[in-house]
DNA sequence: CCCCTTCATTGGAACGTTCCAATAATTATG
DNA sequence: CATAATTATTGGAACGTTCCAATGAAGGGG
């Protein structure tokens, strides 16, 4: 709360030398005589001066900060994937700032304009709900990236993505192996990646020759969408549900539970997504899991290659899902077996 | 990705006017004629303008950016302030510019840093791990709020705390007036936090006469570690716990029930902190909730507050939390009556 | 001992804003 | 109608940094 924070000027006046030997001498070159520099540090030192980002930025027209906009910062996926991200871009001289849209698309607009007055250098989205057209500006602006998210193609922009069809089937083959039969899909609703996970379902199903036991019950991604899609879905009396994503299973478990039925004694739950907490003891879902933390490594892989070559082609990666066995998947009850 | 991004000089040149008349009709000066204004907006619309924070930030020798520090994006305690803050700060003109410290002190240290070169105006710290010396330093240069800790007093730093003593005695109060009276109390470890949530136990129970069962077991904070501590808690024979943190209780929880009690019917637990994630229906947790996001908004508060008036003096803020009656708590269990 | 190279250091311009004092244009006042 | 008062507009300095071209100081070779 001083007066005024120290500049480089203060810096070169107490070491007795000028400001661009200062800016020489904190840049780490060479050619600064090693009393210069040991003087120099010290005066930084002693007078507690810290660079002024926004002069620097200014000056080579470089921010040297990567802007990343997740979904939502409740949703512990999300929180996963940015870690990924955050050990790549740490040690590329990158800083990163985090803005969060809660799922609202104009306010997301709003928060990458904010990104863009600082001049960021890249951008990361991590999931969004951006229609084609803001995405279609973003990306002519700025070299982007987007995580989670792939039906929407625009030359320059990479993708890293999961695949989600790949992951519906692995649910539906594990639940195949299990003995089960009458498997009904509890998707994540209106959007993309819940669609692809349903796809996956459809094909696996076929594949299987159960053409004529699917059945897709459409939900939500909180627990409380799975909790109701799971009711409807107990009418259709199954002995599996794939919920696509983990958290609605949590909510599904709860609603199998209430109607007097053991999970996984007389009706399997997987999930999807891999989120930490499936895997807390209290709850302890057998889910496809994301490689979370790969998949935001990997974004930001793309993106610091872009910006070293921005006549890259456009990348698209779609890393494989692993399925973790928990406890809430298990051999068909025979009683119930067709 | 065009050339180079539009300045205010190609806007200016774009309208036939000066780069004073732009600025002053960007930032909506009324002292701008109509006509200039409307061709000022029409340019700048029609170049993409957007103005370059770092060369504002320079000219004004403002940011008008709070920096943000949360211990860890993962735990949804933090993730649940932060939206208060977010909702307070929007619409006062600010930015904020989030960091996370993943648990570590260094790191931490690091990432304040950074926010500092960017010139942050104020500094949330939502619940860290740095020590005295370092919090003086940085409280020393910029106005600094704590949300979450409040073991460390420094003058012109303010706090917003949740009275975690109180919220202690409300656990054993609830869990009393169900009639149990062997509580343990699972603590979360050795940080101020827990150790005041397990004051608030001592406290309570000493005032109920239970001097006697007064047992507290030391655990962590994730769901493992409360796990552990409930194994051993369960050698005493409780009929109730109270483990210092949601995430803990729901540890605890797996591992009564594993070892073939009923959560109520035999043990009682509750927790604390009321993260949503323990509203799951799968969960059902009761606990003692700490109103997160209204923590967050006073902080902002706060924070503004002094930003208007610097020389206000340091405040100090306690929030109490309340009782959410869920399902993982009922009456003791009669042929357990001591 | 002088000139050339190398190494260390320096002043000044530039980056894109804001703000102030000054000017130009317009309107009101006597 | 001249002048004062007001309104609209402008150029230039400043913010703290980087970078380049230029300068100064040594050292080495002939």
């Amino acid at each position: 709360m001083s007066a005024s924070r120290p500049t480089i000027l203060d810096v070169a006046s107490r070491a007795g030398v000028s400001k661009s030997l200062v800016s020489l001498a904190l840049s780490g070159s060479p050619k600064v005589s090693a009393a210069s520099r040991a003087r120099i540090e010290r005066a930084a030192q002693e007078l507690g001066y810290r660079p002024n980002a926004a002069a620097r930025s200014l000056a080579i027209k470089k921010s040297r900060t990567l802007g990343v906009l997740v979904l939502d910062l409740h949703n512990p996926v999300f929180a996963e994937i940015l870690d990924g991200v955050q050990k790549e871009v740490r040690g590329h001289g990158f800083t990163t700032m985090l803005v969060s849209g809660g799922e609202d698309p104009a306010l997301e607009r709003t928060e990458i304009d904010t990104l863009q007055q600082f001049q960021i250098e890249g951008l990361i989205l991590i999931s969004h709900r951006l229609g084609e057209a803001d995405l279609r500006d973003i990306a002519a602006e700025v070299p982007t990236v987007t995580v989670t998210r792939d039906d929407i193609t625009i030359p320059g922009m990479d993708m890293v993505c999961n695949d989600d069809v790949e992951g519906g089937s692995i649910a539906v083959d594990h639940l195949v192996s299990l003995g089960h039969q009458r498997i009904v899909c509890l998707s994540g609703g209106d959007n993309p990646v819940s669609h692809a996970r349903a796809k996956g379902y459809l094909q696996a199903m076929e594949a299987h020759g159960l053409d004529d036991q699917v059945h897709i019950v459409s939900g939500g991604l909180t627990d409380t969408a799975g909790y109701r899609a799971a009711k409807e879905a107990l009418e259709l009396s199954p002995t599996a549900l794939f919920v696509a994503n983990d958290f609605g299973a949590m909510g599904a478990i709860a609603a199998v539970e209430e109607a007097g039925l053991a999970v996984p004694g007389d009706i399997s739950i997987i999930g999807y997504d891999g989120i930490r907490l499936a895997g807390l003891r209290s709850v302890n879902l057998t889910t496809v899991a994301q490689p979370l933390a790969e998949l935001g490594r990997l974004a930001a892989t793309r993106l610091l290659e872009r910006l070293e070559k921005p006549t890259r082609p456009t990348q698209h990666d779609r890393v494989s899902s692993q399925l973790i066995v928990r406890g809430t998947t298990g051999p068909v009850n025979s009683s119930q077996r067709p």
